[in-house]
Formats: C-alpha cells, structure tokens, sequence
DNA sequence: AAAAATTGGTTGCATATGCAACAGATATTT
DNA sequence: AAATATCTGTTGCATATGCAACCAATTTTT
C-alpha cells in the first residue's frame, strides 16, 4: 500500500499545492530525526532508505526497521501527544522524503480537493494494515516455544501465498530475528522438525506437512 | 481515549443523525461476529463488555482482548480488503454497541458537520496509540530472556506512572501472561531479581533498585 | 469465623534454547 | 579458478524456563 495510491501525477501537483509539504533531502547517514524530536509528519519516503533504531531502557540501540523508496513512516504519531517519539531516523543511502503536516492532512482545505480525502483514506489504510501486522506479530511471538513460532511463520507464508510449497522470504538469520531466536536454534529446530518428518524444506522452499496439532 | 471525545451529547445526536449508526443489544454469551464475517464497522461499546478471540492455526480458541464499555473495535479493518476478520466476537455481558459504518464515516456528509471530522480524527488517534502500544508490546516479546522482559515491563510503568515506587496493574498470572511467560517462572525469576537486590517489590508495589545494563 | 476458592511462591525435573565455536556449502570478488 | 566472504547447519555446554505438584497466604463466600 502506497500512499499515493490512485492519485495521479496530475493530482498529486494539486494536493501539493494544497498541502504544500516539505520535501527534503539527505545524504547518506545524515540523521532525519533524534530522539527527542515531535514527529509531526506523515513522511513518505521518495527515494533512497532509512533506519528507525530505537534507544533499548538497558542503552541498547536497537534498529526497529528499515523503509525505502514507497513506504510511509510517522503514521503512528498522527495526533498522538508525544512529545518526543523516542526514535532515531538516519539515512542508509542519499535519500528524499517528504513531509506531510498532519495537521494540514486532516483540515479540509480551502480548495476543497477530493483527492485530499483519497489521501487521508490511504493512510488510514496504512494504519490498519500495521495494526493487523503487528497483532500477526504479537501472536507469533506469544507463543512459548520455538517450534510453535516456526509453525506459526510457516503457516502465516503458506496461506499468504495459498501453495503448498512456498518460499519464505528471510534468510535464515532474519527468519530467526523475526521469531525472535538464536540462529542456530533455528536451524536447529528446522532439522528437528524435518527428522521427524512435521515439515520439509530446502533451502528456503518450505512444505508442512503435518497439520494442526501435529495431528 | 475515547471515540467520542469532545463530541457533546447534542453534537453527537447531529452527528448520528448523519451517520445513522446501527444500535445494537446483545445478551450476554450471544455472538456479535463470527469468524468468517467481514467488519464494516467501527464499532464502539456503549456499556457491557465483550471478547475477541481467535483460532490457532492448530485450531485452539485464543483469546485475542477483552473490551468494555466506552472502548472500539473494528477499526482495524477500515479500507482493507480483509473478508474474513478471523475474530470471533462475543459478549461476555448484556452489551450495547454501536456500529458506525466506515464508508460513511469517511465520506463528507451533506450536512457538512464539523463534529464528523472531530470523530474520524479521533479514530486515527485510536489507530495511532494502539500502533504505538503494539509497537511497544513486540519490543518487549522479542527479548529473548525472562529477565528482559521483566525489566521492560518494570521500566515501561516506571515510566508511565513517573514514580520510583509503582503499582503493576496486573496480577502474577496477567503479568505473566503479558510477557508470555509461565507464572511460576515468573514468580521464580521476580524472587532471584529480588535476591540479587535487582528490584524490590511487595505485592504489586515494585520498585527498580538498579538501572541500566544491570550496572 | 469456618469453609472454600483464588492467588502467589517454591521446587524438582525434563527439556528447550541461547551461546560459542567450528565446518561445510554457497556466493562474491579478485 | 582461486581466494574470500557470507550463509547455513552441527554440536557441546550451561542455563533458562515450561510444567506439574504442592503449600502458604489472601480473599471471597457461606
């Protein structure tokens, strides 16, 4: 989902003219945000990619996610009263980005633009599909063991790509990150599952096949 | 934060005159949505209480929340394509809810009324925190240890409540079921946390005694 | 206040899993 | 194709943690 799905060129110079965001640039590395920043912009990444990282309460810092050129970030600080979003953003590559004023997003402006409405309806989208992910996500990590979370990532692929042999889109090190676990847990685990015949997979060509509870 | 926040009571009547919601009563036990229905609606709890859950890919019934009175739903779903919620939703009480159609929602309605946008911002605002609480509950579950996870949830209402000596406003079993852990591994991890003079608490009073990085 | 139910802490046990170190396989660079 | 770097699997080890069973403390019901 893109933010400026099904508004076109044409419109989207108007909606600016309207809006009239900030666009920005930024070199490799530079930071977009700090810490202790207000966010105050739906930003939309043009070109190029950046990194949330986030400062852990033991002085970690942990990268939260990687955007690139398409994606959308700030959305969840939309009339929050966040003073300070706690997230460091820096450019991984010579970047574009624009700012959308939220405010100005949801005022209906003098011109009365209907593509303004189409906008907003975008990035409630955008919200509701991260709410549905993250709930994914919380699920998945909920589960209390590694074999439970593996099932649960594999089944997730399986019905998001309705085949019964399906490739997985991680290597092994980002599908253990995304369950949350040890690499070599993983792969530990894998060959268990295979052993025992719940599962079969080569290299990121996955199968299950046993169904729920292990029948 | 609630749906109709800084909506009165007159305004609300306009405004429901606009959006002519549905207003519907459920027993208690009675089923609001089953699995398999789609949700058109945000829905919000006039009074009673209700339960989301949601089946397992191994076919066990999970309870997903529990809502009540003056909380919504259903705003997950606004402009996604998602045809089935996968949510069975039930009243846990003689419940009343309304149900407000989104499509109305975000359209500019004849009347023009000021307190529709008052309302559709205070939906992305309902987006916007659960985002962020979502957001903030991953960080906690992908910590790999009990330990960890105690600590952010320790940290994260210090934080909340800005006193050095706080309440968890969960039992030993919520607790434990927040931070996906077994209560009696949790119960043995807050005993050896005490032990080790890294926190002290009595009964839902706890206090951190050491900061970061365990020092 | 006696009885019953709920809640929290303790502990033994088996197992799961993080971690580290290494090896083989695969991909990339020279 | 040789050399190097990256990715994946394997394994030993120590520890963390789920689970079950039990007891003590607390709260609720009778």
């Amino acid at each position: 989902m893109n933010l400026f799905d099904g508004i076109s060129e044409n419109e989207l110079n108007k909606l600016f003219a309207c809006l009239s965001p900030l666009r920005k640039s930024y070199y490799s590395g530079e930071k977009i945000f700090n810490t202790y920043e207000k966010i105050n912009y739906v930003a939309y990444i043009e070109s190029g990619s950046i990194q949330l990282s986030k400062d852990d309460y033991e002085g970690n810092k942990v990268t939260v996610v990687k955007l690139s050129a398409g994606d959308t970030f700030g959305e969840a600080f939309i009339f929050t009263d966040i003073e300070q979003s706690g997230l460091s953003i820096v450019a991984l590559e010579d970047s574009r980005i624009i700012f959308l004023d939220y405010v100005r997003l949801f005022s209906s402006c003098s011109n009365m633009c209907v593509f303004h409405k189409r906008l907003t309806e975008n990035i409630v989208k955008i919200m509701s599909s991260r709410i549905l992910f993250l709930q994914t996500r919380i699920e998945l990590l909920a589960k209390k063991t590694l074999r439970e979370r593996v099932l649960y990532l594999l089944n997730e692929q399986k019905n998001l790509q309705n085949k019964e042999i399906f490739e997985i889109p991680f290597s092994r090190e980002q599908m253990a990150e995304y369950i949350g676990a040890d690499r070599s847990a993983l792969s530990r685990e894998l060959s268990k599952m295979k052993t025992e015949g719940l599962i079969d997979y080569h290299k990121n060509a996955f199968k299950i096949l046993l169904g729920g509870k292990y029948e």
